[in-house]
DNA sequence: CTGAAAGCGCTAACAT
DNA sequence: ATGTTAGCGCTTTCAG
């Protein structure tokens, strides 16, 4: 027999001899409500072991207190770091996290389904859909806030990594180790990191007044096994170049193994630099130096600007951004090649 | 203004001219509606974006098409690989995934909130909570699935990996490399997993008629700190060791970071194993040999039992083995050292 | 301070 | 084949 719910607000009324609505106040520290009934009512609702039903409590309040989290892949060890981020401070507040997975659907579809699911508020890596789409869906749903992506349309409020910037400094910094011929891995997926990543690249470049070349420029998957094999690619195609600089730390992972099968010594004959500032980065040999982004922090500010969408919905949208740094580790140094 | 919702089903149904129950057959394929009337709903429902409102469905039918999955790190990178299983077994399904991280609360807290949101089933790996407290609420909330966790009580499903198995396994890898003096690096956490392993260690041991002893096996945390701080103990306090069992791969890459800190080779001086068979571990190098769990079938397993356990209520309790296997990489060779 | 009535959006069970 | 009534569990009125 398939019970409807263990224990009602009705249950513990009518166990205290009161009314719902009594009980209702109680649990919600509400109204007036002699503090005896109250405290008559909060015992038993502990004996009886009753919890609202939050979907229930929802339909009336609009809240549900679940917030949805939008991300690309989740075993890109950039993001479990986030969510963790994003979880912890829910939790702190009373929310619950809606985690998905875009990769294999449709990023409008997914939203639209969190929706139905009675959300409050929205956290989302969305960067395949259109600008249109996400734009429509932003006018129908207000509190969400949207990381690394741009917007026109001053409708939805964004979280940004300064990728320019970011991409900027890893440049200069090979530059500064003595590098001149640097080459980029980066990802075929079109998204706004990979753009201005890849643009912040050439900025740095011409900013050391070097002449970027098509040819120093490779793109795959933004994994393990594309970083693998663009770096493969583009120490064949351009064995001149004594550093790399990767879309992201996935890739810089798999640019040192490829430099391995190769027979190059990591930083001796190469240097590597990665983007993100993955935990695990660190940790391997040579530890990979990186643009670090402190993905804790934009999580917390995430969820707290969510937060705040929902409280105040008809509040304005602004634009968080995040200044990366370079965190010099073992996979970078001075060039020896001629 | 702060709206309830949207449209409705009242609204469609006016749009239409028909009941609501009549919009309610024609969305849910179901009961008697003639053709007509259900393709002319189904158009209006399109043109007008309506969307069914889960809570207020889920109120009516218990079925919320959510599950909750709880782990205790999404940090691990062996949970996101199960999250992702889970996530895309559950979207084939309908579901949307509540996912919960555990490590800094109370686990049956945890539970018993993701149940108040109405989820219909339960994937969990919760292992610090005490028997007693789970069973408890096993007895409440019926389709739960747990992993690496054992019970005598009957009134709960659960799906193991067979970490005796694997930890005897790898042990015997690096005996039939030459090793006698093989260490185990542990976490103190006592979870299932974390004694099954050890167990495991000190069978393969005595199987290969060697003796263990104390000094061998150090505790820390499950990360990769924990493994490079474990393996600078192990090996000051016995320098003898030539080979190193890590609770996970985790560990692993910290113990191999270790080993390099040290002035030691891997695997010429020091054999290290892992377990759980994460991805970015394949990469570095030396790429760590690891007893591999199939996680991803794991995560799409551990949905479709509990998938199962939501049509079935009554189903009866089982429990789902799975085997682990060595799979060797770089960071294991013939013992060299006398 | 407390209770009764109404309703959130939907579906189950019974009408017709 | 369609509509009506009732109710899921809760909160928001509005009465007392």
């Amino acid at each position: 027999m398939f019970m409807k719910q263990k224990v009602t607000i009705e249950d513990v009324a009518r166990a205290a001899g009161v009314s719902k609505q009594t009980v209702s106040r109680a649990i919600n520290d509400k109204g007036d409500i002699s503090p005896k009934t109250r405290e008559r009512i909060l015992a038993l609702v502990k004996e009886m072991g009753y919890r609202p039903n939050r979907m229930a409590q929802a339909m009336n309040t609009s809240r549900s207190h679940m917030i949805g989290l939008v991300v690309p892949d989740i075993t890109n060890p950039f993001f479990p770091e986030i969510v963790r981020a994003v979880q912890d401070a829910a939790m702190e507040n009373g929310y619950t996290t809606l985690i998905c997975n875009t990769e294999n659907s449709s990023e409008i579809e997914v939203l639209n389904d969190l929706v139905t699911h009675g959300i409050d508020g929205l956290i989302t890596f969305t960067h395949r859909a259109d600008d249109a789409a996400v734009s429509e869906f932003a006018d129908r749903f207000g509190p969400m806030l949207i990381i690394n992506r741009e917007f026109d349309h001053q409708n939805v409020t964004t979280l940004m990594v300064d990728n320019i910037g970011g991409a900027c400094l890893a440049v200069e910094h090979l530059v500064g180790l003595g590098h001149e011929t640097i080459g980029m891995l980066s990802t075929d997926l079109a998204t706004l990191s990979q753009t201005r990543r890849v643009q912040g690249y050439k900025e740095g470049l011409s900013g050391a007044e070097i002449q970027f070349d098509d040819s120093l420029l490779v793109q795959a998957d933004p994994t393990l096994a594309g970083g693998l094999i663009a770096a493969k690619e583009l120490l064949t195609r351009r064995p001149d170049v004594t550093a790399i600089f990767a879309y992201n730390d996935l890739m810089g992972v798999g640019a040192i193994r490829a430099c391995r099968d190769l027979g190059l010594q990591v930083p001796e004959d190469i240097s590597i630099i990665g983007f993100d500032g993955i935990q695990i980065a660190s940790m391997i040999s040579p530890a990979l130096s990186s643009v670090h982004v402190d993905k804790y922090e934009m999580g917390r500010k995430a969820f707290e600007r969510v937060y705040n969408l929902i409280q105040h919905p008809e509040g304005s949208r602004d634009m968080i951004g995040m200044k990366p740094k370079v965190i010099q580790r073992e996979s970078t140094g001075p060039r020896t090649k001629a």
